[in-house]
DNA sequence: GTGAAAGCGCTAACAT
DNA sequence: ATGTTAGCGCTTTCAC
């Protein structure tokens, strides 16, 4: 049986309302040696306030509900792990449901999640719910990762695509790229519309002309990089590298290059976005954008935690930057001299041999005919 | 505000607890006519029953907490989907806590759960905690997803891989391979035992020789089965298939039959095991055995909800089983004759265009040279 | 500085 | 068949 107020009292003679005080040490003030004592009882029967009895008194339950369309999905995992790593140390706990991108579940768990009284509730995903209508008003905070609203940017929590796209772009082009392809998402996506802009924006910063020509479409998947890559190879001034828009895409692309008989990176660099598992497996492994998923758990957690707290906390839209993450797919090659460090092109062979990490096993040889 | 059943009474002209009766369906017969209009007034004013309220009260809060190492780690999600929709069906509510191997953390998480009144616990992950001790005893269920004790087998919920690593090598030898070799992963794991004492299944079932030659050992990792893969083609006699203890390996494999100059899986076929993202992404397609985490993740949920209501339910050790799912990396393809089906050894091209899965884009040009 | 008591929303004896 | 009451563990007036 676990341990009470009562108990406690009981054994430290004296009330139930003293021990409460002195455990929860509000500005009442309580004599020091007798709170002394409490403590020490507290400590020695293990007693654990029981949330439940909290709750229903009033105020707070320590309690957040997360919202998310599956959990399954890939990038889900780290962005609620972020959230459980910042809620962990302000000791709430996490509850979860899947709305498999069905409002009508969405709403059904938000009302469970009112039901038990949580602090907050954060939504997680990148789809447009609801008919994409803004979140109702509500005295409990409500946070949104990777979501969007008409009219509003309440407290959305989102990432910095055209930044990650330009950083993208600009590797290629650092590496002296001057023709450079992007195979973007498909239309009607905030992902497509950005991580173009990123790489106009590239563009733009080192002067280099805009091609249409050099835009392709694909709705994300392997085959949809594969076939912008063959169209994009017989172009009659073929593009020397490829952004593509998500590493499925870049994959693709890869493929598509190899089977058409040109090296990746020595022939034409490839880079990708989203950093997912297979990005490090294939081969060769893949230059990609990584999606600050982690960051932007913790980023809306810590959101919730300040709202949870003051008052006038601020409630504006927050976009966090992924990094690029460098492998071997453009084959380029960190050099440090003095200050400075920067990315040189060279062969992925001379990479990795440079780089001390060929021993018994070459990782790439997609330049292998 | 939300409305309790107070708020129902009074707008019904009965009692508080004429109102809860009719609500909560209990033996007690109540007045067929009030019961209606105090159902409907309910709908009407959607009344919402206080879990924290019923919680407090005593026998149950409807909620169970899942305790798992890294809700980021490549097997947790499809668990936890699979517990939470069989216990959504229930109307149980989930929530979470990472542990990240440490044994105190999960004792910390275990104590929070029995604070906030959960109604069982189910403990998800492979690795052996604290000194790999049995449970503690408890009046509320306790289930174990994938994990081991010594001594007792009590509610423990595990993949029967031995099964699995029969599949994936049976799959090999109806294809004609007769030496068949298996990269296994280190010791000290009970999958390295279990898929070893499969693979030796299907050997004798077939009337195989057992050659220790043929069985190499390492971490799990791309470079460990690249290594292996290497040793093994280094033999006087070579295998003509591998068995890989993952997909990882199974990669790291198919690299190294590649840089070997060995075409995959026209000169050799490799087998994976656990279904990776990464496995469909690779070439050629990994054909491997689908990890039922899923179901796994079902199965303990199910368990929990027949504890949680009967007493006297089985609490013995259950092993689910996965499946092979066939892909490009044997060559393998699926014959109709008459009732009977089975598969037949063939080239990736020709498997793809037998199944018309050729149109513009080849996916498996690995036999290229 | 401390105790008594009310009440959060609900369920289950116990009455009627 | 329905109403009355106690109490789950806690916080918070309100007295003293």
């Amino acid at each position: 049986m676990p341990v009470t107020l009562a108990d406690l009292a009981k054994a430290a003679g004296v009330s139930i309302s003293t021990v409460s005080r002195a455990l929860s040490d509000s500005d009442h003030r309580v004599n020091e040696r007798t709170r002394q004592s409490i403590l020490r009882l507290a400590q020695d029967l293990s007693y654990r306030p029981n949330p439940l009895a909290r709750g229903l008194r009033g105020d707070r339950t320590f309690t957040v509900g997360v919202i998310l369309d599956n959990i399954t999905s890939p990038f889900a995992p780290p962005i609620v792990r972020g959230i459980q790593d910042e809620l962990k140390q302000a000791s709430y706990s996490l509850t979860l449901t899947n709305s498999d991108w069905d409002s009508a579940v969405e709403v059904g768990s938000v009302n469970t999640f009112i039901a038990h009284s949580v602090d907050g509730i954060i939504f997680v995903d990148t789809w447009l719910h609801a008919g994409n209508e803004a979140p109702p008003p509500s005295e409990k905070p409500y946070i949104f990762v990777n979501r969007l609203f008409k009219g509003t940017d309440y407290n959305c929590i989102g990432v910095d695509d055209r930044y990650g796209a330009r950083l993208a772009t600009e590797h290629l082009v650092r590496l002296n790229h001057r023709r450079i392809a992007f195979i973007n998402g498909p239309d009607g996506w905030e992902a497509s519309t950005s991580r173009k802009a990123g790489y106009q924006d590239a563009l733009t910063a080192y002067g280099l002309p805009f091609d249409g020509a050099l835009v392709r479409r694909g709705a994300w998947e392997v085959r949809d990089g594969y076939r912008a890559a063959q169209a994009l190879m017989a172009l009659v001034d073929p593009p020397t590298a490829i952004f593509a828009g998500n590493d499925f895409m870049a994959i693709g692309a890869i493929y598509a290059l190899q089977d058409a008989g040109q090296r990746v990176p020595d022939d034409v660099a490839v880079v990708g976005y989203d950093d997912r598992e297979a990005a490090s497996l294939v081969r060769p492994a893949l230059t990609t954008v990584g999606l600050p998923c982690y960051e932007m758990g913790r980023a809306a957690a810590r959101r919730f935690l300040s709202q949870s707290e003051g008052q006038d906390q601020p409630t504006m839209a927050e976009q966090v930057r992924g990094r690029l993450i460098v492998r071997e797919s453009c084959g380029a090659m960190k050099i440090r001299s003095g200050e400075k460090e920067f990315w040189r092109r060279t062969t992925p062979r001379q990479l990795l041999y440079e780089a001390g990490r060929i021993k018994g096993m070459p990782r790439s040889r997609s330049s292998r005919r």
